[in-house]
DNA sequence: TTGTACGCGTTATCAC
DNA sequence: GTGATAACGCGTACAA
């Protein structure tokens, strides 16, 4: 059963192939009689345009790509939908990439896609190594990146401003009495995970918090990292954590819950990124909160800016802390303290 | 700058047009030598395929179209994550789309894939509203349904059999002592929703368990539905909650949380879906756990079966049980005994 | 404003 | 095994 095609509305319509063209794209002029048989015609018909035939002449595809390291990442998994959202009401559809941490994978994919002749492309980068990147800028596909920015090369960069939030969260671990504090960071070949950092020693700074130390465990942006470096931070006597990321925060958790140690009570804990589930279990976690809705929109206007041969600027949204139970923190000596306080 | 085609290569290997394509699409023979000479120009001339000129002819696209609910929604994450991997390693690419609520957008998508001239879809219907599927089913594209059985047409579904997890989780639940289990169910509209429970009314039949009473709450798969369910069950003082889906079960461990019901020694909890993290939250989540995994690739295989214009079976899945740490449960007159049993 | 003819890059169908 | 040539469905410059 053949699909109808253009031709077949144009003739029922009794107008040229052209005119039914133009009517249906709405480029070009058409009388609006006319217009009205083609829109008859071509429902009545159940035409459905073809739009590989279009991108054949036109070079686009209403189609772009997002590849992300891990989809299952919540992170990822949120901005997917707000970019796929976004896109979707700009009338272009999603193809998504689920890169893993193997490179032939990435390939894979950028092969296929590069094939399927995608506008654009955003790419929220997993490693250090550029030669993805490299390729698709080569290709002189759109493009545009999220968290990463790329020295010298005008592709615009969505990501986050960590100070705003880092600054909060400080603060409130310092107005508790935390006098040692433990940080979670990402990889150090990592602009994000230097900025977080960079962030948080301003902020200890700033509040000029005298007599606090902290202590540092570096590793990839995993749970398995975190749940080694809550050990080794623990072991050196820390009362607090800040875990530089999600996946490093629910390391955190994980070890906790399987040592027994109970965050709020023996441990604050505070996470870069809001994961939804962090709301909702005891203790709920604090956060300093990404505007991901705000990344994939931004994201998608700025691809489609870049589609249309405009520049678009690189954008660092602002992130906010949001104080929850985990921060109650009751150190040693206040335990001490309470128990021998037997007039409660 | 204009696009290399598979002419430029067939002029640089010296050969014919035709015998280029057959060269780079395996499709026919071509001596190995001329191959070897097509594959090297196309390579140094930097060649890539363009995928809309060949639809046009060959009227299959490699692309194929995933439409969940919400692809927040952990589930429809991990589906995706495991479909979108099965696909690519078949070579296909995989548009998503996460529908919301919104039957607009569910069209809006609809619409724009099937312009696309996708392949194939894979749906997982969210409402018990069939005109999204219809419309797929009337456009003739090959179409896989996870979850949903639509009766009397011969479309393959990919689910689950939720017996063997509800059995053994029941009986884990007898086994405790408990004999007030309340149920936390999907809309009875939902073929799923009554298939587990049937199971678990079947489960409890089965370990013939005596003087068990149970309580049902229904309302739609929602963290929501389960907030107030659960606050329901509790009120009929139910010492157990079985939760038909993860968004349920979350909304259990948001009521909790929030009402300082302590999962575990309170209340145990066993819900259907294993989100990643039920694992290691404190106390972890007891759960019946949906191969989704092989949900995914499953259906990608069935996809391309019907692509293929075979027919593809039906599919149910088994479940099992994860016990974890939600279970530990101690009745209120264990907790007298204990009191009372000063030795340890 | 409307219709015609051509080309987009590829695959398929022929003859050779 | 190989090389011309005709589609595939649509947009658009051009002529009418």
């Amino acid at each position: 059963m053949r699909d109808v095609t253009i031709q077949d509305v144009a003739r029922a319509a009794k107008v040229g192939l052209g005119t039914a063209s133009r009517a249906l794209s709405g480029n070009g002029s058409v009388s609006s009689q006319t217009r009205q048989r083609v829109l008859e015609a071509a429902s009545s018909l159940n035409y459905r345009p073809n739009r590989n035939a279009a991108s054949l002449r036109s070079k686009t595809t209403g189609t772009v790509a997002l590849l992300v390291p891990d989809i299952r990442n919540p992170f990822f998994t949120e901005l997917t939908y707000w970019f796929e959202t976004a896109m979707r009401a700009k009338g272009s559809t999603v193809l998504i990439g689920s890169a893993g941490e193997d490179h032939a994978q990435e390939n894979d994919f950028l092969a296929q896609i590069m094939a399927q002749r995608v506008d654009g492309i955003v790419i929220s980068p997993q490693s250090e190594d550029d030669t993805v990147i490299r390729q698709v800028i080569e290709a002189d596909i759109p493009l545009v990146l999220i968290d990463r920015p790329l020295k010298q090369l005008s592709v615009p960069v969505i990501s986050s401003r960590p100070e705003p939030g880092m600054t909060e969260a400080v603060q409130n671990l310092a107005s508790h009495g935390h006098t040692c504090i433990g940080y979670l960071g990402g990889p150090q070949s990592l602009p994000i995970a230097r900025d977080r950092y960079a962030a948080f020693l301003e902020a200890l700074n700033e509040h000029g918090l005298p007599g606090t130390t902290h202590f540092v465990e570096w590793g990839n942006f995993s749970r398995d990292a975190g749940k080694i470096g809550t050990q080794a931070l623990l072991k050196r006597g820390v009362t607090a954590i800040l875990a530089a990321n999600g996946q490093l925060g629910t390391g955190v958790l994980e070890h906790c819950a399987s040592s027994n140690q109970a965050i709020g009570p023996d441990l604050s804990l505070i996470v870069f990124d809001d994961y939804e589930y962090f709301r909702f279990i005891s203790p709920s976690v604090s956060v300093i909160a990404q505007d991901i809705e705000g990344m994939g929109r931004i994201a998608a206007d700025a691809l489609v800016d870049c589609i249309a041969g405009k520049t678009a600027p690189d954008t660092y949204l602002p992130t906010v802390f949001i104080k929850r139970d985990s921060l109650r923190y009751a150190p040693p000596d206040m335990k001490e303290n309470r128990k021998g306080d037997s007039l409660h």
